[in-house]
DNA sequence: CGACAGATAATGGTTTAACCGATGACGCGA
DNA sequence: TCGCGTCATCGGTTAAACCATTATCTGTCG
């Protein structure tokens, strides 16, 4: 069992809030459980007190307690089995990309922006994994691109692997950092794409870039690991762009999109 | 007032969610107020209805909604203020970074990482600058030259004027998803270089390399632009491992930070 | 008639107490 | 020894109530 350093104030009854800062409450019960892990005191897979007492050990109510810990949940950092416990997450370190998936709906970005943004991070990527890819990783590359072959007549299937080599480049930039944030752009992205791909892709001229870039990466040439992703996902894009457009008739009013000044 | 759509099932007492899942309340009060966001039911600015009311609309008891709400105020989309409502969040698009700043705490991101991260969204930054920064977004980059430049005897001041030069930078690529991200990122760095300016840095050196972004984003050239901005933040990321190495020294006992946790 | 101040209502913030359903371990019996 | 059922444990949810802050209304005074 987990014991949470400082044992709160129970020594007395009263509740006093003193100053305790236990003004917002529950912004008290994110920070104190943020510091458990900022020290270390609680690492990826660990399980947490049960709820009763850790609310106990934290001074404050369950509900309370319960509320913090759904926030840190919603971010993707735990996760709560019923019956069991509540865990911090464990595995590839990601966040929940559906903050961002909602900022983008609420500020209208337009998916040319995500483009842009998904273009540089992955660039980027692709450079950084063309210097540090481990043999592991360079393996891992070349199955997806076989999947992807054998994958040619299949639409969707297809889609799957193509993600998964996308993120295999991210991963053997050896930048988690890195990784996580095209996650995230991906996966609002991606949300996107899984609509139209039905229609026909130019599948041999997107494997063919996406061969490109892994024996760029194989090779160590990082300029020219960048060029092919850059390459690669100009013409998505574009091929994105088409699509689109050819189905847009339909869909009108792009009045709606007045707000998306944003920034 | 804001009249939720599908004034729930209000017409039985069955509690019956039909298939709204009725599983996990609280993932669907966020799934609901996020389908009235993406269907721009709700913009920023705007006002929620009650807690009571908006509870009876989408069915759940109070609590329920009210963490709901919360999970969503985390994320940095909403704010909530006493006495008055709960209101979507306005201005610049920003997601709360303390989610990246735990996930970064919890695997050990390295400071490496983090610059790598940053240097690559902010070199695509400069050069998506230089291609569509506005007047007046120009103009903003050159007030904060210059007011770095005014702040050269103040390392704090002159901080702060570095960090808005920068999402200056990022305001001009216009992309907003990039500058959330570049926001995100720089947050968590922010942090920790904070405590380390004090120190004497190199700050001629360093506003020369801002001016030559500048000047490059002003000129229209993308490349001089990306490149001035790689070696700005190169130096910058050297300059942050130098004071690392010659304070780590210094810093013996971390153990007294242990029951500190009060808050 | 207008401006200020106090009262009042509305709203988010928090807690207590209770019940439900899922999980998993323990022990009993075959 | 193995399998199954029971039961304690744990998260999930709700209800009701109270507190603190804010906004608004109202009445008085200038």
């Amino acid at each position: 069992m987990l014991d949470i350093g400082v044992t709160n104030s129970n020594d007395k009854n009263h509740k006093v809030k003193g100053r305790t800062s236990s003004g917002p409450t529950i912004e008290d019960v994110v920070a104190r459980v943020s510091d458990l892990i900022k020290q270390e005191r609680l690492g990826p897979g660990d399980r947490l007190p049960p709820e009763r007492e850790l609310a106990k050990q934290l001074g404050v109510s369950r509900p309370s307690l319960r509320t913090g810990l759904r926030a840190l949940s919603s971010m993707g950092l735990l996760k709560s089995r019923q019956g069991s416990g509540t865990y911090v997450a464990d595995g590839t370190p990601t966040l929940d990309s559906e903050p961002l998936r909602l900022l983008a709906a609420l500020h209208g970005f337009s998916v040319v922006h995500m483009f842009e943004a998904r273009s540089i991070l992955e660039v980027g990527a692709a450079g950084l994994a063309a210097e540090h890819a481990t043999p592991e990783q360079l393996a891992t590359l070349a199955e997806e691109i076989a999947e992807m072959y054998a994958a040619l007549g299949d639409p969707q299937q297809y889609l799957v692997h193509d993600v998964r080599f996308h993120r295999a480049v991210a991963a053997a930039s050896g930048s988690p950092m890195l990784a996580t944030l095209i996650e995230m752009v991906s996966s609002v992205l991606y949300e996107r794409r899984r609509e139209t791909v039905e229609r026909k892709h130019d599948f041999r001229g997107s494997l063919d870039l996406h061969q490109q870039v892994y024996r760029a990466i194989r090779a160590r040439q990082p300029e020219e690991a960048r060029a092919a992703m850059r390459e690669h996902l100009l013409r998505a894009q574009q091929a994105f762009a088409r699509e689109c457009e050819a189905e847009i008739p339909a869909q009108v009013s792009e009045d709606s999109k007045v707000q998306n000044v944003g920034v």
